[in-house]
DNA sequence: TTGTACGCGTTATCAG
DNA sequence: CTGATAACGCGTACAA
């Protein structure tokens, strides 16, 4: 069978209490009693069980990761920099990925009234008000990152003016005729994010009175493929923009690869700008916005280990880290005449 | 406080016996009962205690994913994939990322020893012989992907014959000088991975009568820098190689830009070949040698619910599934004039 | 410094 | 079909 404390108890001559404590590190044990137990602890293989454990203290050291099921390179970054520092801080971590709406509220009631875990850390969710309310109404702390409750501490990038800074510099460039490559038209996911950047578009095309064509808009799903896709559109329709901002550096990368495939030259003939600085950008050369990624987990998990060791709620807050313009080879003067 | 199932007992004038039965869906409920329990158990926003139930059950449906700290887009692929059918399954994850080697057993003694998971699913471990008697020993279900214990299933592919088709393409090319961009030189991981590449490579080499030349083998950590590093190692020797096998598309990419930067053309100049068939490897028209990676986390992921069902185990048995070169633009005719 | 004994919230067994 | 109750393994007052 399994060997519980019990057995470590009898092994050592010593009570359980003992062995609890000398194998937790508290005080009021003795040195020579601590080592014992430590040793014969070892010798049996004994491993504290987590959820008797959790049971009788009410702590699990363990986090739950809420976030969209998919494997852009986004998520993967964000999650595993928040995995490296709670791991560094003895948190173990329990990842949901949510692939559906319906899943997210079940899989925050199991999270949050089953007591699985003493903290949790939310990537880009669009939380519905009967999630947060859940979530608010106990004492479970809660940090989010791109997800904004107006309850919890969010961390993340000034999106709107990012996007600003990715349109003003096509602007800036001469052109005037710019496509933009975004999300899913009807996202059932309602993510926050593809609606703040194209806000920032739409603003720096107001302040350049540049006109706003809907046609100029087209979704990319923010993969490859789409951004592939996104661009064969835009080629396709009556007067192609001559300069495109792609929400993503994914879409981004799909798209000049339609480009070129149809004998196009960047940025020659058309200038491509993403979102990220990707892991990749800087090796296809893909002028970007460079977001502070593995900050975003890093920060994260540091504030939930914070609360978790009692540090007090500073309320409702918000942290946005900085975004920057990295313009590399995508990007280059309009070269189209007026008109 | 938190809500019971003493208390939906009470609210719902039935036992605790019965609210566990109703919720839990079991037989030997009157419907009408399941239902009126079921009701109140939602009004009063009763969730199950995760922790108290597995003390009680010995079950937690919850599978562990050991797997090695990194953003490598392959991790993140099996991983993400395997979850989405653990999700599927009913099963919660809890994902252990190791970041050296010491903590390995650590995780490992916690997971197995500490009951927290039904079920492990490792991937790409170098396990050392006390990780795998100790989770032999048990009847924990373990899986695993790339890697090797001769104790419990494995999925993965033909790393050496995979490794050899690509180099036999250079090879076919008319190249004879060729470089092989690795792994880290004493990696502390101990992957095994890039040693069977590195065979494969040896053995297509040999079968050619291409004499090995230990100066074009650089390690290139499995990273885009990495890759354009050992590029540029590659470049500085004295007969610098006309073709060049990467471990991984994204070392392969990474040398792809030092090449351009130094204005050399690709595949005038120097070939390349990658491995993974990554994401982006389409889009920037790499050659590689494409294998089913959200297969390994779907198949490993199924197979730990089959056994977590109660089918039987098959002993240790190998899954390997095919690997497929992948021509893209990247590859090209030898045009060195032979010495 | 150490030991005793109770409680944590469920599940499972066994009566009824 | 339903209810009482004994585990499950550990943490922690409290007492010694």
């Amino acid at each position: 069978m399994t060997t519980t404390i019990e057995d470590v108890a009898q092994a050592a001559g010593v009570s359980t209490a003992t062995v609890s404590r000398a194998l937790r590190g508290l005080p009021n044990v003795a040195p020579s009693t601590r080592d014992h137990v430590r040793q014969v602890a070892e010798a049996l293989n004994y491993a504290i069980d987590s959820h008797a454990s959790r049971l009788a203290s009410g702590r699990s050291t363990t986090i739950g990761i809420v976030m969209p099921l998919a494997d852009q390179w986004f998520y993967n970054r964000v999650s595993t920099s928040a995995e490296a520092v709670l791991s560094a801080g003895g948190y173990d971590v329990l990842r949901y990925s949510i692939a559906a709406p319906e899943e997210q509220t079940e899989a925050l009631r199991r999270l949050i009234s089953g007591k699985r875990v003493d903290g949790v850390l939310i990537i880009n969710l669009a939380l519905a008000n009967a999630d947060v309310s859940l979530m608010a109404e106990g004492t479970l702390p809660v940090v989010t990152i791109e997800t904004d409750t107006g309850k919890f501490p969010a961390i993340g990038c000034n999106n709107v003016a990012a996007a600003q800074t990715a349109t003003r510099h096509l602007i800036n460039l001469g052109h005037r005729q710019i496509g933009l490559i975004s999300g899913l038209p009807d996202d059932p996911m309602h993510f926050a994010i593809p609606l703040e950047r194209e806000q920032g578009y739409r603003q720096a095309l107001a302040e350049h009175g540049i006109e706003v064509r809907p046609e100029l808009n087209v979704p990319g799903n923010f993969s490859f493929a789409g951004g592939a896709e996104a661009m064969a559109q835009l080629l396709s329709i009556h007067h192609p923009p001559t300069g495109v901002f792609a929400l993503s550096d994914e879409m981004a990368i799909g798209a000049l690869k339609t480009i070129r495939d149809v004998g196009l030259r960047v940025p020659e003939d058309i200038s491509v700008i993403g979102f990220d600085d990707h892991d990749v950008a800087a090796y296809v050369g893909l002028t970007t916005i460079r977001q502070p990624v593995a900050g975003y987990g890093e920060q994260a998990a540091r504030l939930l280990l914070a609360r978790l060791s009692g540090e007090k709620a500073a309320g409702e807050s918000r942290i946005e880290l900085p975004t920057q313009l990295i313009v590399r080879d995508t990007t280059g003067p309009c070269r189209e005449k007026g008109e």
